[in-house]
DNA sequence: ACAAAAGTGTTTACTGTACACCCATGG
DNA sequence: CCATGGGTGTACAGTAAACACTTTTGT
């Protein structure tokens, strides 16, 4: 059987919506392109596939050498083909969102880029390639997901409070939530245990610490929501 | 600013999943390969991606050489990046779901198949390639989509009784669900509307025929399953 | 003892679920 | 007039939504 290289291919690239949350607030990490096309334009994160890796494979190179990271979930997003979304000619893009820690990692500007910065999602800037459209679709999927599979703790430290994953949460959903609804569904759910321990040092009552219940079947969750 | 065919690229072909109903049953269309590799083995219908096309473009040009249709539902369904998955070398498929009815359409086999074949969901065959892994995922995906989102009448005629709607449903998901409240759940999410016509020429009372109502706005509907 | 945040419980409204009856048609 | 499938309605149960009170801590 021969192998077939008589094609002209398209090129293969993968970008990253990699998605944080901090302060009550949910990011995501772009890079200032240093090189044409769209030098000093904001952009995702991404690379070219290389012959011998798969996409994940892709991801966490990108995601260790420019960022810095490793570990993280990630998740494949979409393929968007458009043929002029690169002005140097014909690439396909296949994006995947990542949802990191952003305590554990502190990003750096690599090689290919002025700056690397967290930036609110609500405060996104124009972005480079189709970068807009992507992180859109990104967010919506995070939207989405973060109802009905057990996600949300991958943006959080080991263990959290309630009022922690609470507010995740509603920043994510961009709605509030009743605190005390949420608290019964939540554990209803088994989707996380309780540590027994306490957070203290605060100012109030010490609240309870939980984990995430790794034993927790995918199905096992769904929260619905009342504004 | 340069072009970017310094890189060796993967090869990247698209993928269908195409979905016919008839009769009752959930089938999937399926070509007999004729050419190594998989001769003589069922497969999805592909094509590899030219340089100008995008992804929907290849695959209407499937749809319509290959298997004589036009105008049909389709969805992305999932990139495919496994580097064993063709043993000719590295290749990426794009993988879609399409929606037809199979009455509008009579299949023959290309140049490239041997024959092409509806299979019953339940009994689709060994497959080459990774199609087996991708049809698993499209069937999934089609069983979730169609509870959220009005993409079942894709599978009927223009016109349809409640009745066929229902079978289709409990078709799809594979459960039974209760007449009554299926149908109070669908006409009032106005899915669907009356066209005060009736089918007749049947044995016994001669039911509405509906339309999918076009206006629907895309979120408005949403269908809880219970056996 | 006060303020602020955390933990717990109850009532109401709704939606899903189970189920029974009447209606229209062809044979 | 009977068998069969189609159309309509109702009662019950479970879940979501709205809401109030008590507890714990630091100052």
């Amino acid at each position: 059987m021969k192998a077939f290289q008589s094609y002209k291919n398209p090129s293969l690239a993968v970008d990253l919506v990699v998605f944080g949350y901090h302060e009550n607030e949910l990011s995501v990490l772009l890079l200032n392109r240093n090189a044409e096309p769209f030098a000093n334009t904001w952009v995702l994160p991404g690379a070219f596939v290389q012959m011998d890796e798969t996409f994940l494979q892709t991801c966490s190179r990108v995601l260790q050498t420019k960022l810095g990271m490793d570990n993280v979930y990630l998740e494949q997003l979409y393929s968007f083909d458009n043929p002029d979304r690169d002005p140097r000619g014909r690439a396909i893009s296949v994006a995947y969102y990542a949802l990191v820690n952003p305590h554990k990692f502190t990003v750096t500007a690599g090689q290919m880029a002025n700056d690397v910065v967290w930036f609110p999602v609500k405060k996104i800037p124009a972005l480079g390639f189709d970068h807009k459209e992507i992180f859109k679709m990104a967010l919506q999927r995070l939207q989405s997901k973060i109802l009905y599979m057990p996600i949300g703790f991958e943006l959080l430290d080991e263990l959290f409070t309630m009022t922690e994953l609470h507010e995740l949460y509603e920043c994510i959903l961009d709605i509030t939530i009743d605190r005390r609804n949420f608290r019964r569904k939540i554990l209803d759910s088994e989707y996380i245990i309780n540590t027994g321990t306490k957070r203290d040092g605060l100012q109030n009552r010490h609240p309870d610490l939980y984990r995430f219940n790794k034993k927790l079947k995918k199905n096992q969750f769904q929260l619905s929501v009342g504004i």
